[in-house]
DNA sequence: AATGAATGAGAATTCATTCAT
DNA sequence: TATGAATGAATTCTCATTCAT
């Protein structure tokens, strides 16, 4: 994980391990936490400077703008889970082991990065900008499900949904996991992650109609 | 708990065809358009009021504040969302035809209402009650897909998830769907009906493993 | 004098005699004072508002910005000033008397708007409306200045300027007389209203070779 | 009155060509253009370190405050010009050639700081000390032209003001002079030089009425 | 001396809410 | 009840100046 993040744009210091450097990230962190806590609208960037101990002034040395500390955290989360989306086939030698790693890696990346996930779907209701990252960000992932989908029908490996649309079978599968990490790590319901990632397997497995190999 | 909005804590007249209420509506209405265009935060008790065609003064003498019109609004739809899930058991001789009509009624209800549920999701991150209510609307609604769910179990008709959690079930696919409503009403991807439904209907079918009837 | 100003973007009222009329007439006077007193740019809007007797706030209701109620202001009297220059040619049977009337209405105009032509022209250094405001108004005046002087050449009343450009010859002689009304009003010189003109217009006559008719 | 500038309170170096002096010149000549471009109110010390390609603390290294930077350039000017206004009368055989250098050199004088000139004008607004400056500049220079128009009133060499205020009569003639540089310089309407000082001299010898020596 | 990060005192602006008519 | 002017608290953002290194 990279601490890119290009939108800043105010930079006092060219990045390194430099004084300006660490309160830029102290600010980034302090502003994740006032944002979680109080919601996009609702934080100052009078509390931002509070809590990460810098005078309020020093906000906008290194930021323009509240909507610009959020961009910067915004654009660091969305580029790492590109990134991830991007990367190769899930590995695995059976279907189901791969969409078990597939589910296991969604429910990690969005379980560090939930806090900003759900206030980009906040901030997105009246910033244009990030309504668009947050589409972006859906349709790369429902996409990629769409793809695994096809290859599984395709080669036989899917036999339950035959005539049916795979781009709506990626958006009921691939919403159900993204609502199911929503619930479990921006709602904060309880789950138990071995059971839960088994359910969610289980019903990927059983809705798309797998050929379970004998296992165990 | 009376049936209908009850937040307004401001009534001019006492319900009924009176020229009061007839603007009371007209205030609901323009709210209704000004939240969903710009978020609660943004949203101006003065542009409700131009909307509404009243002075800003008048938005006032209906309800006491921008949360308490927000309140109503939501009220209203929390209200009938519980009402509709407290309502009987689906109807329908099998258990697919009570899946589908299940879920065609949540789709139904989640469409007419969007606008004010994606704003409760809004404005829960900063408002401890209204979290309550998102929080509550959410387990309501898994709470019954849970007791279908068991039901099920219980009585033969699903057979593909022994062993698992119904709770966990219930959580992923009643988040299935709440989630592709998300996606086709609030982000406004496009579906089509039919094809839509047919589709959340077999995944439910085959995660569950329902004994399917011979069917047509 | 009509009170004309249309710049004013925030009009809470349709003019007239309401009170949003009177309120905004003391805060165009008050702006008028303070800038007066500070300077554009180190007056500030609480300092208006506070000499209006309203509230900070109450300000933002009439105006968008300083710079808006001082366009409202220097609007009004740029209005003025060209209806002024636009007015037929002055009145008098000789060239001489012409002069007079011309050189005795400038300095009366001058006179009434002093503070806001001297604002004007400070904030013309750093705002390219206003720099053209500023130029435009010198321009007119200019080029009223050199219609007379052509005029008199042509038609023989003026003997001492020939062969000289009119257009340099009224920026030297309109000049001046915008240069004594500006020590006078602006750096508030003293001067004795008659002395000053009666010098003004001989030493026009003079510079123009005028014919002096046998007087008195 | 030391005879250069004596205004900044921060000398590091104690002037000479060493490395310090060279920045000190370095950001005086930043400062007049950053002044020049924005106006004294709008310009900013940051501007004016970087136009000078020094960090934005070496400023205060060399100079105490904006002001003190305005003031080391307005001095400069100030004591230019003062210097000049004291030295000796004006050379030439004739009052036409001497009006004719006099004007030459005022011309070329203002030319010369016809920027930091504007600028003084305009921190006069909102600054007693700079009035002062301001006010002397004018009234020394028309304090010498009315020596000099005394001087040929009783010398018999003007002979088309008598009765008229030396005073008055030299601060319009003066006032023309500088207004007719201000346009030029400053508001930077195009005229040619030859032409204009032709033009003004013989202004000035018809309001005087010079007796034209036989001139070529 | 030089650097540039940090400071914090303003000043502008917004807008929910109140209130006199 | 309806109106819309008035209020002022809350917030953002700016930038001259200081100061540790």
């Amino acid at each position: 994980m990279p601490p890119t993040s290009k939108s800043s744009s105010n930079p006092p210091a060219k990045r390194g391990g430099g004084k300006g450097e660490r309160t830029r990230a102290r600010i980034l962190g302090s502003a994740t936490e006032v944002f979680a806590e109080s919601g996009y609208s609702a934080a100052r960037v009078a509390d931002i400077a509070q809590a990460a101990e810098v005078a309020h002034g020093t906000f906008y040395t290194y930021f323009d703008s509240k909507r610009d500390v959020f961009k910067a955290l915004a654009d660091d989360v969305v580029d790492e889970i590109f990134a991830a989306l991007k990367g190769g086939p899930n590995l695995g030698s059976t279907p189901l082991e791969r969409i078990h790693n597939a589910n296991a890696r969604y429910i990690d990346l969005y379980g560090s990065h939930a806090v900003i996930l759900a206030l980009i779907e906040q901030v997105a209701t009246s910033d244009a900008e990030f309504l668009g990252t947050r589409l972006d960000l859906r349709r790369r992932f429902i996409a990629r499900v769409e793809r695994a989908v096809k290859r599984m029908i395709e080669t036989g490996q899917a036999t339950g949904i035959d005539g049916l649309d795979p781009h709506i079978v990626a958006n009921a599968l691939g919403g159900m996991i993204d609502n199911f990490c929503y619930a479990w790590f921006v709602l904060k319901e309880p789950f138990e992650k071995e059971a839960a990632l088994h359910t969610l397997d289980t019903i990927w497995a059983n809705a798309l109609g797998l050929q379970r190999p004998a296992k165990g």
